[in-house]
DNA sequence: CGGGGGTTTGAGTCCGTTCAAAATACGTGG
DNA sequence: CCACGTATTTTGAACGGACTCAAACCCCCG
């Protein structure tokens, strides 16, 4: 297969996401020490990152592709936590509890990501604060994420939660086509669309279905089309209004 | 009524609460700094110590009582998203990410709060980077708490998640009577347990009954008796063996 | 061209909700 | 200490959304 992905040998100095990291604040030295440290590795759709389970050994940062975080329990139920795609960081959560990963971690494309160990994250930790002040706010702004979307799936029914996906899938992966419709290109199967928002795959094609007769999205494999956004918004409301 | 806690003038140094406070690796100096930031208030039953939507000014610890976190939409539906007793930190989320509150903090019981100023934080957290690591281990583990909780409400029928709930509250507020039994003393009205399994107060008496029918516990207004722990365990498995 | 996984559709069921009313607990003032 | 009004909890009946089980379908790939 061809290689969609510059070769490796990433330098940080000029890694295009750093801004969005929380190395965003590491000059000089202390980035020439995170170049050092950092190793980077490519992984194709399909592939794990890391395992649920396992003992976290450092942390990982997503310089390109998109990567699913999903969560199993003893009984092969899932859950898609949570997508990651170019500056994001992954792993954190293990790292500072201190113990082991909490999900999966699969590519869901071709990816490239480069991985920090315990002890280079710790270094960069002591010697600069604003790291850890940017760990707390990324953290914190995905607990508010995670309550929020527990408040959201034990009041809104289906149809909205799927909505709702949508809207968050367009700021990443929405063009505009020809005609000015907004079109999604859908980065996941129908299964983890299921996973994300809590429900079977079935009860998903259903609400597809119901989507299209009501003409707010028209859906054809992993390519969606939606000609009124507003219309797609109005789906957020409960059940309510006159 | 008399009083459950004691006269104010509360002092860090003597505070039996603070090793287990994100303050446990403060010393001397900076102690007696956070001593004299701190800034005490007592609280009722059903007062608010802060609103969702309100600006954060600082954090709050928690040195007695037991404290509801309540987050509304904007239908007035309600969800517990959890309760905070002694020893615990509180809205340390909405200071770091930066923005204003995303929950309620009401007091359940009785309760005796310190608070400390942003700009208080802040000081601490450069006198002492623990303190920021402590923090971050708070957070990580709250936000795996709230996945695994996104995970059950969507995977477990709401028996199973009121028996968690029962365990969780085992945890701080059973005793064990004088015939054996275990007892807990629920500090909590019937709505709110509705809330903090995503559920109605219908449906918890309902199921409350059932759990009762089938000699598991038995309810007597917030009093629970647990003859047998383990039957209660059984709860927690899906309804699926043989 | 023949699998094989993922997706869609169908029918029937169950769990939890809604709406409404009865019962119980609680706090207040007489 | 009791009576009363209010709020919470419990119960009932009917409805509905999502699930289960199962079969048909589709598309991709070898």
């Amino acid at each position: 297969m061809n290689i969609p992905l510059s070769p490796a040998g990433i330098n940080c100095f000029t890694c295009q996401m750093r801004d969005r990291t929380e190395w965003c604040s590491l000059k000089d030295e202390d980035l020439r020490h995170l170049n050092e440290l950092k190793v980077c590795n490519t992984y194709d759709p399909g592939q794990i990152i890391f395992y649920q389970g396992n003992p976290c050994l450092g942390i990982y940062c997503v310089e390109a592709g998109t990567i699913a975080i999903r969560k199993l329990d003893e009984r092969g139920n899932s859950a898609l936590v949570r997508m990651a795609t170019e500056g994001q960081t992954l792993g954190y959560r293990a790292f500072f509890a201190g113990g082991s990963y909490a999900a999966n971690a699969e590519a869901l494309t071709k990816t490239r990501v480069c991985f920090i160990d315990k002890e280079g994250v710790r270094a960069l930790l002591e010697r600069n604060p604003n790291v850890g002040l940017a760990f707390l706010k990324h953290i914190s702004d995905d607990l508010e994420a995670a309550e929020d979307a527990r408040l959201q799936a034990s009041h809104l029914p289906v149809r909205a939660r799927l909505a709702h996906l949508l809207l968050t899938l367009k700021d990443r992966f929405a063009t505009v086509d020809d005609q000015g419709n907004l079109t999604i290109e859908l980065p996941m199967a129908r299964r983890d669309m299921a996973d994300i928002v809590g429900t079977r795959p079935e009860t998903i094609a259903r609400t597809i279905r119901a989507i299209e007769d009501d003409g707010v999205a028209t859906f054809n494999g992993r390519h969606v089309v939606v000609p009124d956004l507003d219309a797609l918004l109005d789906e957020l409301e409960a059940p309510d209004e006159l």
